[in-house]
DNA sequence: CGTGGGTTTGACTATACTCAACTACGGTGG
DNA sequence: CCACCGTAGTTGAGTATAGTCAAACCCACG
């Protein structure tokens, strides 16, 4: 059952542009807005002592982030790449406002709540390779890219950043995928990418994939 | 800031008792209740194509979970101990009802976002160590242990539990935790175990532990 | 054309997984 | 009350995997 905008567009809104980069709001913040992605990257990330950085999650164009009903800010939002977001003040919905309100906000937390544990399951994969194959196929399925065969998508963000959200190191993604390309399944283009098939585990794509797959397109 | 209850207790509930290994919800299943664990620990967990199962989240006695406004339930529930639950019927809360119930309910599940966002940060965590200790120090907290010094804490879990839920094999949690009691840092005295200070990563603690410490509780 | 960040590759090492055997514990039944 | 059994947990040896450090590469940009 595919998943509807839930109707935020009557409530009061202000469009932000941020550039690549940019702090959104911080860990232990007060929270005071949620935002909408419209376009580009938001990654939400959080620090620990070590001074190492985790990627919780990414937030593509559709997605809702900082929805934190609560008195800090649990994790920071910062722009993965260069974004349209709209900010939607809080305090507007906790007070009065038709009672769809709360179920559309219900349902953006419940939607977060469920992206942030297809994070836990993909994190659950043992090998890099089958992490790596699973962020690239949720990648895939989040820009709408046609379910089966051959599928273009593009990776708004860094190596660094798929990295850190993958748990792995920078040189370990990069090999992993140098592997994919070897063995067919993935062509690389920069940050553009052509899946073959449903690119699953283990198994051989139905045809090899060559540049000239991604030259035709 | 603390976190309070918020008050769900005008809302109609039954009491569920559930025995070890009982499962509560299946994944993908419509849902239509949501529950608080009164004692107890449920596992939320999710089965992937591979038959490895992950392990999302430890619930334990004043954790809601459940919560999940959407068509079918993203992940399962099952007691990882005997459990007592109060189970929340949905559609009570959705139609009607006092503003407050929105509020209430968006807490919560801000919380359990909240809750696996820090489970993803726990993830991140480079070594077992670090991710054991990590555990450790959260089971610690949610048992209301006193900060700073020696803290007892008990894990109503299994191994095996724990493992899937930290992502590696019952082997590697078992050496782990042997090293840890070997440098003095926690005693072990079967599901019990005593935490030294605030466990840090690479910290002599404070003074030495030994089973006499466990002896004297 | 030079500079710099992001990305890739190489060699080596540390770490955690696998498979296997062994031990400790709790419950059951004689 | 004690012996037995089954499960949970631990320990050991060998191996595969991914991390680290280092250097080269490539593309965009000034």
């Amino acid at each position: 059952m595919g998943y509807r905008y839930p109707k935020l567009e009557y409530l009061r809104k202000w469009p932000v542009d941020v550039p690549e980069g940019r702090l959104i709001y911080d860990d232990g913040e007060k929270p005071e807005a949620f935002y909408r992605v419209e376009s580009g990257c938001i990654r939400l990330l959080r620090h620990d002592q070590d001074g190492r950085r985790q990627i919780l999650a990414f937030c593509l164009p559709g997605d809702v982030f900082g929805l934190d009903f609560c008195a800090a800010r649990p994790m920071s939002a910062e722009a993965a790449a260069a974004s349209k977001l709209s900010r939607f003040p809080i305090h507007q919905d906790m007070r009065g406002g038709p009672q769809s309100d709360c179920s559309a906000l219900l349902a953006e937390s419940s939607r977060l709540a469920g992206r942030l544990m297809e994070s836990l399951v993909g994190f659950g994969k043992a090998s890099t390779e089958d992490r790596v194959i699973w962020f690239l196929n949720r990648m895939a399925e989040r820009q709408n890219a046609p379910e089966g065969r051959a599928r273009v998508v593009h990776l708004p963000m860094s190596r660094c950043d798929i990295a850190d959200y993958l748990g792995m190191a920078p040189e370990t993604l990069s090999r992993t995928m140098a592997k994919l390309v070897a063995s067919g399944r993935i062509v690389q283009r920069g940050r553009t990418l052509l899946l073959g098939g449903p690119c699953q585990r283990s198994r051989t794509p139905v045809g090899r994939l060559t540049e000239s797959c991604l030259a035709a397109l």
